[in-house]
DNA sequence: CTTCTGACA
DNA sequence: TGTCAGGA
């Protein structure tokens, strides 16, 4: 499939699929008039790439789990690399962090929505919002 | 009409 | 990341 298809089958903009080409993050090949053509099992690792991405973590890290991230449910490694489980153990700290601070936001919206609630019900049809 | 590269009010 | 240009 081209660029369009995949961008529309993932919710990844065109732009992002050629930022993370650029990134090393995928590699389609490209068709005889320079398009890029992308293989099924990308639509599953552009997925991925953005969970990692949302998840906060950096685009260079993600390159190195590609391998790990290309197999299916079970991850399979073969050379242990050290450096890179340091990586990703500092990763995953501050994800945890990450998920910390959410959750103390989430609980001031909770609040503030309640206060909203308590105040007044639905909001009459004034220029209020 | 779709995609490509490069660039930035 | 969006978006526009200028081509193919």
């Amino acid at each position: 499939m081209r660029i369009g298809e995949l961008a529309k089958k993932t919710g990844v903009p065109t732009r992002m699929l050629r930022y993370y080409e650029e990134q090393g993050l995928i590699t389609p090949h490209r068709l005889g008039n320079g398009y890029r053509e992308y293989d099924e099992y990308l639509v599953d690792r552009v997925h991925k790439i953005r969970g990692l991405l949302d998840a906060g973590v950096p685009t260079r890290i993600i390159g190195d789990m590609l391998p790990c991230l290309n197999q299916g449910p079970e991850i399979v490694v073969t050379d242990p690399d050290p450096k890179l489980r340091e990586m990703l153990l500092a990763q995953r700290d501050k994800m945890t962090e990450r998920i910390a601070f959410l959750e103390q936001n989430r609980d001031a919206l909770t609040r503030y929505i309640e206060a909203m609630d308590i105040a007044g019900g639905s909001l009459p049809a004034t220029g209020a919002r």
